[in-house]
DNA sequence: ACCTGAACACCGTTCAAGT
DNA sequence: ACCTGAACACCGTTCAAGT
């Protein structure tokens, strides 16, 4: 706690670089787990990266778990941002899933490394290490993105677009669709020989489980109604041409 | 190695002995990760579990992360043996391919821990420290499995039940509904507040999730063609009736 | 009030000494 | 030849001392 009898603009300027350092320490962390790994994060090398010690390290986080699930959180809000712009998108509500599936695919794009972090930072160990607040932000974060799901299934329940029973949840459908791309990028982090398994090009494959799974549910347009490969190039382009992010993705 | 001047016998009798200290220390190690969790399992716990010192065990085991490899290969192999014998059913390949389903499940059943374990052991960090031959082993188990997969897939297609563009892979069915059942374990076991996710029954909205995608897949015949229930049921009984297991699952 | 880094604790791993 | 357990190494975490 700052001093009471310090002006209000100091304390908001050591706020400011509280916040600052905070950033930076993630920052650092994601570079050296993707420098050496996992087994390179440690403590000490992270507080020798800055200028800062240990001790002061610590009083950021918690643990070392906290950190992880701290950095995956701050990831997770990127997905929700994309998420959220795809969610915008105009027209049938299953073109508006489809975006929801390009929003994820450009986000492992964005971010290539990261949904390998995110995968060890929901592993039980971690997160049975990591305090309940870091927990309880993190799933806070992922059931927004879950919302936005939801909230795309209800205009498909209500456009009469995706056909319902009553007494379902709309969770479940979303759920499915989130267990499909978490096991594939777990599958695909583990790197398995997967030509071997054959599969060739694992995205692809992904995305005929999304269609083939929304077909099963009988969203329609089915697959074979329209031209889903034309309607994902122009979300593409439309939803997701900014040249900022483009340069960012270039950069790191 | 033994001495080259001991009898065959001798040999064989010192042999066995370490293949039988080999089991306990795997057992021994399930159950310390069950009692006590991930963090609970140390190899100091594990070596005074037996009567054997520390020393003896990396004997048997590189690594405490070759040890995990070595009990996950154990169950995958039980999984794999599951999967074998539901191969054998008799029926329209759609059928058959429900038996893995529901074999699956008896193996979550019989091992209901065991799966946790399993999303561990083959999370990045542990599989990066572990022994290649151990992750090779693993590998080689899991490609089996697959393998069983395949060899039902390339039935249904073969018998016109499964229609298939001619360049594609069977592997790639394959894999998604591994990667369907491996997304919904994991995400089931990171302990998320499902219901809030407005998922009730989890092992329901698994089945669903299969279902559309076979159905996505045009896997005749299809949900609405007939009692996928009754089927189910009818497999349960005729194939995993057996006394000696169900004790087995009660005992664990 | 804030930061430091030496010291501590824990646990995986090794190896000289014992039988 | 086999087993032992004290010693070592590494790394996450703390806290008394400094500014």
């Amino acid at each position: 706690m700052s001093p009471p009898h310090w002006s209000p603009e100091a304390r908001a300027r050591k706020e400011q670089e509280r916040a600052e350092r905070e950033r930076r320490y993630l920052e650092l962390a994601r570079q050296l787990l993707l420098e050496r790994g996992y087994l390179g994060l440690t403590m000490d090398a992270l507080a020798e990266a800055t200028e800062f010690s240990k001790g002061t390290l610590y009083q950021h986080f918690g643990s070392k778990e906290d950190l992880l699930l701290c950095l995956v959180a701050g990831l997770t809000e990127r997905k929700l941002a994309l998420f959220e712009r795809a969610a915008l998108w105009r027209g049938p509500s299953r073109e508006r899933m489809l975006a929801i599936g390009r929003a994820y695919r450009r986000f492992a794009q964005l971010y290539p490394e990261d949904l390998r972090v995110t995968q060890i930072a929901l592993s039980e160990p971690l997160r049975a290490k990591a305090s309940p607040d870091s927990n309880r932000r993190l799933a806070q974060v992922e059931e927004r993105c879950h919302g936005v799901l939801i909230g795309i299934i209800r205009d498909g329940i209500a456009r009469g677009e995706l056909p319902w029973e009553p007494g379902r949840s709309p969770g479940e459908l979303a759920f499915n669709l989130w267990a499909t791309s978490f096991g594939h990028y777990s599958l695909a982090a583990m790197d398995l020989d997967l030509a071997a398994l054959g599969v060739a090009d694992p995205l692809a494959v992904l995305e005929r489980a999304y269609r083939a799974l929304l077909d099963g549910y009988g969203w329609r347009p089915l697959t074979h109604e329209c031209d889903w490969d034309a309607i994902a190039s122009r979300i593409d382009r439309e939803l997701f041409a900014d040249p900022a992010e483009a340069e960012r993705a270039r950069r790191t």
